[in-house]
DNA sequence: GTCAATTCACATGAAAGAGACCACGGTCTAGTG
DNA sequence: CTAGACCGTGGTCTCTTTCATGTGAATTGACGA
């Protein structure tokens, strides 16, 4: 009977007819073939970029602009073409594109030139040579023939905070000590203050030229929207003044083209999910709490233990404490728990990083402030919104099993 | 009342260790002809 | 003779600890009005 109940509810949702046409279109990683409100940007870049068919060697270029200003896809759009071109005329051109942020591919020295490395078909081991050593295997394949690499370095901050500006400096030198070998580097950053923290002298090298991508308005994320909603869902299913809505919500905070799609994106299926044929303003608002709460409840359950134990013990004390919590009594608890559950408690020294960290991502709000004679701290709240609560500490106490 | 010195409770930095992972080269071992 | 197993060495990487130094403003205490 069970069964039946079943596989009847499978057929009927077969029969059902999907609001969407292709979901394939809201997707990030969709890349559309024309790009929409970037024209300028897009000449500017090629136009720098396009010397390179000649032979010569662009100039190295540095953009900025916050998340979900298509700066990625602009780029990746210039490389496509600019490759496509590049074959046809049979010309030696390298583009190599590298996200450093992606943990255990280009996050330190060692893996980003092992990666770079990799895209001229070398094969490198994740990890057991020196540095050195696969700077020369790289430089080898790279003396092979005359040619011209253009480098694209997404999320540059990433790196350089991590392991410094040095590598960029190598990367910057190498076309000078190289014959016949030119590289270009295109540095990608969502923070504009980036470069004047660098060394002077990668400073004037990467930032020859510089461009800015303005976050987009409420009209041209409407524009976006409407442009993948056609191609996305089936007529008639889009509710009235939904699509203005998505657009005023991601404009909101700083014009995030990512976030206005996936909002569409999560409304549609809610609406979906619930047999309705319609997506209308409601399930915009519902999509936007289920993103939140999916967001921090990824983030939680990825934590290591001791992340964990720690974000444990500032949510008991928040929920008991109503007056502000500080660095001092959050690590007081968490011994307390640790010796409860069995585990060997961390150093202050370390708590304070890893509360430092659960504030980078999102969880927590953590404030350094100094109350004078009583010296300094953190003052922490949870960033948590109240309905995601329990979830979240019923998760954590599962997963430490508390 | 004013002002600089003091003081607290951590924050923040730097360096170094532990342990996991890996490549490489040399040595040993067992199977093969 | 040779392929494969098995070291030891030397490298990276992440997470921590240890030691050291930094820091912002409430408090204190000296000073002068």
């Amino acid at each position: 009977m069970k069964k039946r109940g079943l596989s009847i509810f499978f057929e009927n949702f077969l029969k059902k007819e999907s609001i969407f046409k292709s979901k394939d279109y809201l997707q990030s990683n969709y890349f559309p073939e024309t790009i929409l409100h970037r024209e300028e940007e897009i000449e500017h870049i090629a136009g720098i970029l396009a010397p390179t068919l000649r032979m010569e060697k662009p100039s190295n270029l540095f953009i900025y602009g916050k998340t979900g200003t298509g700066k990625t896809l602009v780029i990746k759009h210039i490389k496509d073409h600019l490759m496509r071109i590049a074959k046809e005329k049979e010309l030696n051109i390298n583009i190599i594109y590298l996200n450093c942020k992606l943990k255990r591919t280009a996050d330190t020295e060692y893996r980003l030139i092992a990666q770079i490395a990799r895209e001229f078909g070398k094969e490198i081991p994740s990890t057991g040579l020196p540095t050195d050593e696969v700077y020369r295997l790289f430089i080898d394949c790279l003396k092979k023939k005359k040619q011209i690499v253009i480098l694209i370095l997404d999320e540059v901050d990433q790196l350089v905070k991590k392991i410094g500006d040095e590598v960029l400096y190598n990367l910057t030198r190498l076309s000078t000590e190289i014959k016949n070998v030119e590289i270009s580097l295109v540095g990608i950053s969502n923070n504009m203050l980036f470069v004047d923290n660098l060394d002077p002298r990668v400073k004037s090298s990467l930032s020859e030229e510089e461009i800015l991508f303005n976050p987009y308005n409420a009209l041209q994320l409407q524009d976006i929207l409407r442009q993948r909603a056609k191609q996305a869902f089936k007529k008639e299913v889009i509710g009235e003044g939904l699509i203005e809505k998505c657009a005023a919500f991601a404009a909101r905070d700083h014009g995030d083209a990512r976030r206005a799609l996936e909002l569409l994106r999560v409304a549609a299926e809610l609406a979906e999910r619930k047999n309705e044929i319609k997506v209308v303003i409601e399930h915009l608002d519902l999509a936007e709490e289920k993103i939140e709460r999916d967001k921090i409840v990824d983030i939680v359950k990825s934590q290591p233990k001791q992340f964990q134990l720690a974000l444990y013990s500032i949510l008991l004390a928040s929920s008991k404490n109503e007056t502000q919590i500080f660095t001092g009594e959050i690590y007081e608890l968490y011994k307390k728990y640790c010796s409860k559950i069995g585990l060997r408690p961390l150093t202050q020294r370390r708590i304070s990083d890893i509360i430092a960290e659960l504030e980078i991502l999102g969880v927590i709000n953590a404030k350094v402030i100094s109350k004078g004679r009583y010296g300094r701290t953190r003052e922490i709240s949870l960033a948590i919104p109240f309905s995601t609560k329990p979830e979240i500490e019923s998760i954590l106490k599962e997963g430490l099993g508390v």
